[in-house]
DNA sequence: AAGGAGTACAACCGCCGAGAA
DNA sequence: ATTCTCGGCGGTTGTACTCCT
């Protein structure tokens, strides 16, 4: 059902297409007295001839507080690629560990530039993690996620941080529950960390792949590791 | 200069789950 | 217990832009 039957008026239906600057203000100032939520609401109240779902999306995508435009640094693509390999193609959640960035955004890098990129370089035979609610519930409920959350807030949770302070100071980084120690690539041993990284998350998809796991369980194993925030 | 191919990104669609009625 | 609405998600499509021939 969704929201389809909000979506479509019986008679004209809703507009579609690209968003007019007088169809954002519309929207800011009514979420400005309102605040987020109830779309179709929004929608019908102030006349905007665009589904509930459509108005969402241009707020979580576009209007939003917080959202960073411009080109994805390094940082944040390494991260992406760390992130999918252990998620999947699960960009919410991914989006949530990366401040600023919405999941249309990161899909979209991922489909357009990513995804070819690490095929060019054979990094990648695109792995399909297997959409597997059970893995990602159990990683979510570990000990080590509550723990983590309790000490960085942060770091929890869908929702980017819109605290525009916050981002100036720790950038990418804080946003990362899977935390290396630092890789020294300028001594020499800098490709062999890579390789071990690597091998170690390839391992650590096929773990997950073969059985469940509790996110708790690798800690000890992998000392390097915080599994802070998978969820 | 023209137009076809490739790319990037915004927006839409369909499905699902949660919660209210 | 059932139905309905809404919010959320991932996949896909549409379109504007850029590059190449």
């Amino acid at each position: 059902m969704g929201e389809s039957s909000t979506c479509y008026d019986k008679n004209e239906g809703p507009k579609k297409g690209v968003w007019a600057a007088s169809e954002d203000q519309i929207v800011r100032d009514y979420i400005k007295k309102h605040g987020v939520g109830k779309w179709g609401k929004l929608s019908r109240e102030t006349g905007l001839k665009r589904c509930g779902k459509s108005v969402r999306l241009r707020w979580l995508n576009y209007l939003r507080p917080g959202i960073v435009r411009g080109n994805i640094t390094e940082d944040e693509e390494e991260l992406i690629i760390r992130l999918h390999k252990l998620l999947g193609n699960r960009w919410s959640l991914i989006a949530g560990r990366i401040p600023g960035r919405t999941d249309n955004e990161i899909k979209n890098y991922w489909n357009s530039r990513l995804k070819r990129k690490l095929q060019q370089q054979n990094h990648l035979e695109v792995p399909e993690v297997p959409r597997n609610k059970e893995i990602r519930e159990d990683l979510s409920s570990s000990a080590a996620v509550a723990a983590a959350a309790e000490k960085n807030p942060h770091l929890t949770g869908n929702n980017v941080n819109e605290d525009e302070d916050y981002h100036q100071h720790h950038d990418v980084d804080f946003a990362v529950g899977i935390e290396f120690e630092a890789t020294d690539n300028n001594n020499g041993t800098g490709d062999d960390e890579h390789l071990r990284n690597d091998l170690w998350w390839n391992n650590f998809i096929m773990d997950l792949n073969d059985i469940q796991l509790d996110a708790s369980e690798f800690q000890p194993d992998f000392p390097e590791i915080r599994l802070g925030n998978l969820r």
